[in-house]
DNA sequence: CTACGGTCTGTAGCAACTACAGGTGCAAGG
DNA sequence: CCTTGCACCTGTAGTTGCTACAGACCGTAG
């Protein structure tokens, strides 16, 4: 009675409440594209579809991605995230396995944080070097042949 | 006539000291399928060829290739490095771009430094959740989720 | 009834490589 | 002389994680 504006506005099949692929994307901050995306990569499940064939979701499906979207910004890779989301394990093991898994990538994490470290040592040196005046030749560019 | 190990064993076509493909890689480091890839790139010039079309390179192969891979290792991408080998641009004017391409890319680091720490930071407080034990279910997963 | 917006599918494109298939050339060993 | 075996050639497909487009449908509002 009091739902008028989500009333019948996307067939009957599906009951209020469900929402289209925009609604999930919106509902997420994720791209359009993405979500399709997912659902081959097998990372999203298979949605229920309207008669249209149009895909539905539900607030399960909002939980998941954001779930997804989460652990991607923090770097984890798709295969990891499949790996995290535990396809069918029994749930002890799985709970190493996840451990470790975000162990590995915490070093991974670490490894890079280094190395960009190193990089930004040599880039903030090298970009010192210009004082932006007009010397013949570049020593930023010879600096970087000479790393 | 001291040189018998080089000589004649790559065609006449070349003077000693021209280098094949995969003497190019070792001298380098570079991948064999990365030096053409930059080859058609446009970041490695098209080489000499002998008469059976194999590509030779010289000293100066080597030092265009090493800068290549030196400033690929510190991020720059293959679009910049198309700039900071200055096709064919008037020295001075480049130099101003070489500064502030670098300082971007400086800033670019940067903010992906600034990045992963935070990332760090999520990750090691939640692998730290989990001592290894058999609680009912994964904190870490929890965490994740919860973010 | 028609226009417009959302959805559907499949496919191509991005970076920056990496790798393989199928063909040729070339030098040395038997 | 022939064969073995390697290095090289080309073109093309695969990788990761999306993003975007084309062309066809559907469904609702005016």
């Amino acid at each position: 009675m009091a739902a008028v504006h989500e009333a019948a506005t996307y067939k009957d099949s599906h009951k209020t409440g469900a929402l289209r692929r925009a609604d999930l994307a919106r509902a997420t901050g994720c791209n359009l594209e993405t979500i399709r995306y997912y659902e081959t990569a097998g990372i999203m499940p298979p949605p229920a579809r309207t008669d249209a064939g149009h895909r539905t979701y539900d607030a399960t499906d909002v939980r998941r991605l954001r779930f997804v979207l989460r652990a991607r910004e923090l770097g984890f890779s798709l295969e990891d995230i499949r790996g995290l989301l535990g396809l069918g394990d029994g749930a002890l093991r799985s709970c190493a396995e996840v451990k470790e898994k975000t162990e590995t990538h915490l070093a991974d994490v670490r490894a890079k944080i280094a190395d960009l470290q190193r990089i930004e040592a040599v880039l903030s040196r090298t970009a010192a070097l210009c004082g932006g005046g007009n010397r013949p030749e570049c020593p930023v560019l010879e600096a970087i042949a000479r790393a």
